[in-house]
DNA sequence: TCGACGATCATCT
DNA sequence: GATGATCGTCGAG
């Protein structure tokens, strides 16, 4: 499948009050929208299919888990629109979009996304060459910033500002949204099961099967 | 200052 | 499907 261009979405930087919601209605509603960011003046696009919410706080998946307040989960802290990029095992970024009001730490992190503008830019950035396999661009929240170019420099920047910004794009009706357990998060007890991974059904380009897909193989 | 571990990815079988 | 890579962050002392 050849991917949509950009420039048959919506174009409409998002109002920061978007993300003044709770992680979980934020992530949903994330879906199908576009990141945009300018690194060294080249643009790129990609469209959400694929996000988690962690709640804060009081979600044990999450970094702010008891409130736990360090100098890397500042950014988490500070009130809902800004991005919040940590390096997780040492080796990859990962981009989350802050969410709630100031002190809540809610969080929507971005797993997997469909290239919409600078393909070619991102595939040289991950090191691959044409053709690639869909979700090999963006598939994975390490990928994803990895194809973005977006590392921690960008930690605390505001989600509507020239380097980075959320479009409005396509968002998805609700018949298309399939949602799931978080992957990556064993040690977090009960939180494991709760169902806070939303993606697109039927998507080439998500992380990983979503679990409705798995009855279909 | 030190030890343990992690919201992942690529490679190998 | 299983496993090794690799280092910043956190908490204890």
């Amino acid at each position: 499948m050849t991917a949509k261009r950009a420039e048959s979405f919506d174009q409409t930087v998002l109002p920061l009050s978007f993300f003044l919601r709770p992680a979980e209605d934020v992530a949903r509603d994330l879906l199908g929208r576009l990141v945009v960011c300018r690194i060294e003046g080249v643009e790129t696009a990609i469209r959400i299919v694929e996000t988690e919410a962690y709640l804060g706080i009081e979600d044990p998946a999450s970094h702010a888990w008891g409130n736990r307040r360090t100098k890397r989960t500042r950014t988490l802290f500070r009130e809902g629109g800004c991005a919040y990029v940590y390096l997780i095992y040492g080796l990859h970024n990962c981009l989350n979009a802050v969410t709630g009001g100031e002190g809540e730490a809610g969080a929507v992190l971005m797993r997997a996304g469909e290239p919409t503008r600078g393909a070619s830019e991102m595939i040289r950035r991950r090191g691959l060459s044409e053709p690639v396999r869909a979700g090999a661009i963006a598939g994975g929240p390490g990928r994803f910033c990895q194809a973005m170019g977006i590392d921690r420099s960008l930690d605390g920047v505001a989600l509507n500002s020239g380097v980075l910004s959320i479009r409005a794009g396509g968002p998805v009706g609700p018949d298309r949204v399939v949602r799931g357990s978080r992957i990556g998060i064993d040690y977090a007890g009960d939180a494991v099961a709760w169902p806070l991974r939303f993606g697109i059904a039927d998507n080439d380009h998500l992380s990983r099967r979503m679990p409705q897909q798995d009855r279909d193989g």
